[in-house]
RNA sequence: GCGAUUGUGGCGAAGUGGUUAACGCAUCGGAUUGUGGUUCCGACAUUCGUGGGUUCGAUUCCCAUCAGUCGCCCCA
């Protein structure tokens, strides 16, 4: 056992038991989709490093530390995807879909996300994010059916304890003013601020706020918020997209230092998080915002687009921090108990038939005595048990067990099938 | 990248510088020679993450290493 391989850091294995819960809430996100209207699209798992270089921003933390980059035996730099929304709009612009007569194009995925990070509670080098992308259209109605989207898949699988956090990062103009008077109001005494934010300065001031490590510096306090420095045009597109919220009786709240880790984002921005008691130290369940200019800048022409990405771990976490079970039920309809050479190979066809009829069932393997064969039964939650000796086969007839009340009968061996679909319909 | 903490059977969990490594759950067998979820009895770790060192002797002490967990940064 010393020279066991163990799996990579921070990823995991599913196993039965946990799976049925990840099939139930892929389902959910699928049937949600399908209500709201957004369509599949699946992607490679990994792209071209450029992709998410000019994607996501060079200056945010994903791609500078966080990717999982290599080259192929072509020389190509290929990066595993660290995010979804980079490959749907190359994908968009690669097969022209700003052509669709049908607008906004609207998409929907499913699967697992790299980053290079240390694993702790809710954080994993590979992990699986649900997320949606609606691109073709400014319609501040469009956010507000983004948001409505998220919440409802958390609330549809029970949770109760959340808080949705919005913010607008306002158009290129509102953007640009904002950053000089943050340039202003910092740079004096930037010295006092840490490294990062010191870097920051140059590259994206708009995140110094976002900074925990200065968080009580007094600058913090009284910096420019974005707020102030919105056009009239997006203060109506922000008022727009709360007012359609408010219409929805979707609850939220104004966080003008919400900002977001990823560059591309304008307009709105938005967090859905966890408030459950006993979770971890990462509270952030969903992310997501507006992008209007990341198509033009994958290459497309210029289409305005939002999202939002959120990870099925940590919708887990929140299930499990909130108490909430998941209806998943684990039970078989037929157990298949044999006693004797004969009879255990007659079980062969039975079971065949049995599932041929659509019903699962199961039968024992290891050779176990009879009272094994119907612990077996019982831990795989068999709701009937088919007893068949060396008396039944003789007697053409089988014994049919009901686990629940105890009741047992007897049916003659060839219409048992039929006889099963009856009783177990 | 930094910090804290942990690493004993399938799982949970005691334990000590010295050759029997508790116990609970689960599993298997028996009591009940063909019937589950209760009870009783029995079986089940040449081995204590890995490598090295100290020692007459190490699971227990030291060092290194690997891994898990949690936190910081940041994010989903």
């Amino acid at each position: 056992m010393s020279n066991q391989i163990k799996i990579p850091r921070g990823t995991q294995d599913i196993l039965p038991g946990d799976s049925e819960k990840w099939q139930l809430i892929e389902t959910k996100a699928r049937e949600l989709c399908e209500r709201y209207q957004y369509r599949e699209i699946r992607t490679p798992i990994f792209e071209h490093t450029d992709l998410f270089q000019r994607g996501v921003g060079d200056t945010t933390d994903i791609v500078q530390k966080e990717m999982y980059t290599f080259t192929d035996r072509g020389g190509r730099s290929l990066t595993l995807r660290p995010e979804g929304t980079a490959a749907a709009v190359r994908s968009f612009v690669e097969h022209k879909m700003f052509g669709n007569p049908n607008q906004p194009v609207k998409l929907y995925y499913i699967g697992p996300m790299f980053r290079y990070e240390r694993p702790q509670a809710g954080r994993f080098r590979q992990f699986v994010q649900f997320g949606v992308e609606a691109m073709g259209s400014a319609d501040p109605a469009i956010d507000a059916e983004v948001i409505s989207l998220a919440l409802r898949l958390y609330q549809e699988l029970g949770l109760k304890k959340l808080k949705l956090v919005i913010n607008s990062l306002g158009d290129k103009i509102s953007r640009t003013a904002h950053r000089e008077a943050l340039v202003t109001h910092f740079s004096p005494r930037i010295g006092e601020f840490c490294t990062d934010c010191q870097n920051r300065l140059e590259k994206n001031p708009m995140r110094i706020l976002d900074c925990k490590a200065d968080r009580d510096h007094e600058l913090m306090r009284s910096a420019p918020s974005i707020i102030d420095y919105l056009t009239d045009d997006s203060r109506n597109y922000f008022n727009k997209v709360t007012t359609f919220l408010t219409d929805m009786e979707i609850e939220f709240e104004v966080d003008a230092n919400l900002v977001r880790g990823l560059d591309y984002y304008n307009h709105t921005a938005f967090e859905i998080m966890s408030n459950a008691e006993g979770f971890g130290a990462i509270t952030t369940l969903c992310g997501g915002g507006r992008y209007n200019g990341l198509v033009e800048e994958i290459g497309g022409p210029e289409t305005p687009g939002i999202g939002f990405a959120l990870s099925v771990e940590r919708l887990i976490a929140a299930l499990e921090a909130e108490g909430a079970e998941l209806p998943v039920k684990e039970e078989i309809d037929c157990y298949l108990v044999s006693l004797g050479d004969e009879a255990k190979d007659y079980t062969v066809g039975l079971l065949h038939q049995l599932r041929m009829a659509g019903f699962s069932a199961e039968r024992d393997y290891l050779d176990r005595k009879i009272k094994a064969q119907f612990k077996a039964a019982d831990r795989v939650n068999a709701k009937y048990v088919a007893v068949l000796g060396e008396n039944e086969l003789k007697e053409k007839k089988i014994n049919l067990k009901s686990m629940a009340d105890g009741v047992q009968i007897e049916v003659p061996l060839e219409s048992f099938i039929e006889k099963f679909k009856e009783i177990c319909r």
